[in-house]
DNA sequence: ATATAATCTCTACAGTGAAGAAATAAAGGT
DNA sequence: ACCTTTATTTCTTCACTGTAGAGATTATAT
């Protein structure tokens, strides 16, 4: 088994400057009309030069992926675990709104590389100050993880977004004897913000942790 | 503005029917190995006529994104609004797991049709119960909705899985000094269990629902 | 029986990812 | 200097995709 060793051939092409632009054309062209062909076209090398770093389409998207995780900075230390996970969630709803056709990439992958193993590890120092021990942290971080990315998405998929008048109307389609509740919110419906939604969501599951925490000292 | 009025052809092609068969070669096939030709070889017509139905492809995975959703049986009304959220979250991440390949478009559509209403009304009748104000309401059950389809989505996406030999060889590569917790917790990262993990984090989000009712209470 | 509208099929087209062979260029040893 | 090895990049080709557009077929209402 030979190393391959990392070399720039006559084109220069680097892997990661390959990600970049294949990130910037997918959020241009939105995921179904991104392709390999116009990505080569785009950085003036034949199609299956990107291909031949990637190995597949798949390979291409994971690195993707994994770029854009990448970009989450580090939360502060010295801050109460708290705030570091409320921090790392908004960090991922910006990410979401900053890379929305990109993003949904990483629920396709969800462990994307090694930027996951930093984020991890934040994760888990938060956890471990909290006081958490050390079954639940895995427990805690994983369904913490996937519940972010479940609101970020959410987020750029539209679902949190104030109720357009098409979606009021059809809620006044519905019967108000079956669907009494659905009907009675309409007005909630348009006063709906994607940041307070995703925020306070947060909130409450930190407080869910918060609340593990005192029945195991209860113990 | 004519009706189309629903009528069946020479081939007797159901819509529904036509969903029914996509969603049984989707889950046999993968995402990126289902077309809509082998569709059409499979309940015997033209290609074409499925795209007759449905539009587009887009228009045909709506349906099937619907479908899969309208799968999900109404909860007990006379329960508990906890046994109530638990039992929706519970049946959720059954449906993921029985239809892995078809349940990520429920995060590519978000709101899929008529079948997410009734849902939705579930979920603020639970949350009015249990005494949350109309705009929290409407808040938490699309928060909840978001969060759990993250969990179930990561559930089938391997996340919640107990390491592999590989995942722990990986992990055993990393400085113990960069990755504290992550290296001390890998006796952790085997005898994790999805149904635990999954289970966990939708206890803690109900208890911060309760919680954040309590300080609703408070003022 | 005829008009009308809903269904279904056929053909054609532009575009896709990838396998495989060939060309090109860099690096290292002699 | 040359040559070998290995890493890049290109070219050709293939099977396959979604769908536009035109036409054929069939059911229903008048």
């Amino acid at each position: 088994m030979s190393k391959k060793v990392a070399r720039l051939g006559p084109k220069g092409l680097s892997p990661q400057e390959i990600v970049a632009a294949a990130v910037a054309l997918m959020e241009e062209q939105g995921e179904d009309r991104f392709s390999i062909r116009k990505l080569g076209a785009r950085i003036g090398c034949d199609p299956m030069a990107v291909l031949y770093h990637f190995r597949s389409k798949v390979g291409l998207e994971r690195a993707m992926a994994d770029a854009v995780n990448a970009k989450l900075r580090p939360v502060d230390p010295t801050a109460h675990w708290r705030t570091r996970l409320a921090d790392l969630a908004q960090q991922y709803r910006d990410l979401a709104l900053r890379y929305p056709q990109t993003f949904p990439l990483l629920m396709r992958f969800w462990v994307t590389g090694p930027a996951d193993y930093r984020h991890a590890e934040m994760i888990y120092q938060a956890l471990a100050d909290a006081g958490l021990d050390d079954r639940q942290m895995v427990d805690v971080c994983f369904g913490f993880y996937a519940s972010v990315l479940g609101l970020a998405a959410a987020e750029v998929g539209g679902l949190l977004k104030p109720a357009t008048p098409e979606n009021i109307a059809e809620v006044k389609d519905l019967s108000p004897a079956a669907f009494p509740m659905t009907t009675r919110l309409i007005p909630a419906f348009e006063q709906q913000e994607p940041r307070r939604v995703y925020t306070q969501m947060i909130e409450m599951i930190l407080d869910g942790i918060e609340r593990a925490l005192a029945q195991q000292k209860a113990d």
